[in-house]
DNA sequence: CCTAAGATTAAAGTTAACTTTAAGGTCAAG
DNA sequence: CTTGACCTTAAAGTTAACTTTAATCTTAGG
């Protein structure tokens, strides 16, 4: 599969998916006679991996240290296994803020809405805020 | 409240104020004799929200645009709530997504623990990544 | 054989979100 | 009245994550 191919495929630029590769998250790739990349199929899934885990708020660079070496097998499955637990983690983590992120939204709006018109809304936000960081600390 | 103040109390550079400043983020703040800026009270606040926001996410071109107008406040009452209400929805279509997304990583572990040590990882993924991207449309 | 589509590279350009620098003005303390 | 901490600005520098450009090579089709 040629880099044109897997493109169309993933929905990436061809420039994207060489920068990827120069920046070591997706390793050395087959080339044939002619100097032309040759992907295997597994290729699709890993950049769909990359782009997930962006999605989730990982950089580039922490994504390279989450994914497993491009060489050996074995040894790379226990270290996809860790990578992709703790990756989980760090989703739960997330969402733990997010969540937290929300009730602070909630409240502040509840607290908006009772107000009469006219008054200093951060004024009034202000031990909301100081409880959603409370909040944020435990989670 | 000077700049230095509002810094320390916020965690965030002066340079990173006054660059939100430029931006647009937190409107014209008023100077003394000196030129000084002088900050309300509720500016710490403002700062807080727009970090939070970041975390979650948003550009700071999208932070503009949730943000109430920094002059008339009672008309900005009402575009205020509107825009958290945006948040909050915006923020439960994040953690859907994170749902989706680790739900997905749940599943690729639990396919690579089933397997035997030495197969093509990525092979196996590839329905996994599928039902995926299902839920994350259907999400 | 010629042409168009698509591949290659290195290097330069872009955008967001800041920080750093340079050159200065202000203010409280000794 | 000078020193040091803090403020001001405009402009330049930085980093991540790409894209664009330029110059060249390959391959498939009429």
């Amino acid at each position: 599969m040629k880099i044109g191919e897997l493109a169309r495929e993933s929905g990436l630029a061809p420039s994207r998916i060489r920068y990827y590769e120069r920046q070591g998250l997706i390793g050395a790739i087959d080339r044939g006679l002619n100097g032309y990349r040759q992907y295997a199929r597994g290729t699709r899934q890993l950049l769909e991996m990359i782009v997930v885990a962006q999605q989730a708020g990982f950089s580039l660079d922490e994504i390279r240290n989450l994914l497993p070496p491009h060489d050996q097998a074995d040894r790379g499955r226990d270290k996809l296994l860790g990578a992709l637990n703790r990756k989980v983690v760090d989703i739960e983590t997330l969402q733990q803020r997010l969540s937290a992120t929300r009730a602070g939204l909630k409240a502040v709006i509840a607290r908006i809405e009772a107000l009469p018109p006219g008054g200093d809304c951060f004024e009034n936000a202000e031990d909301v805020l100081a409880s959603m960081r409370e909040q944020s600390k435990a989670g």
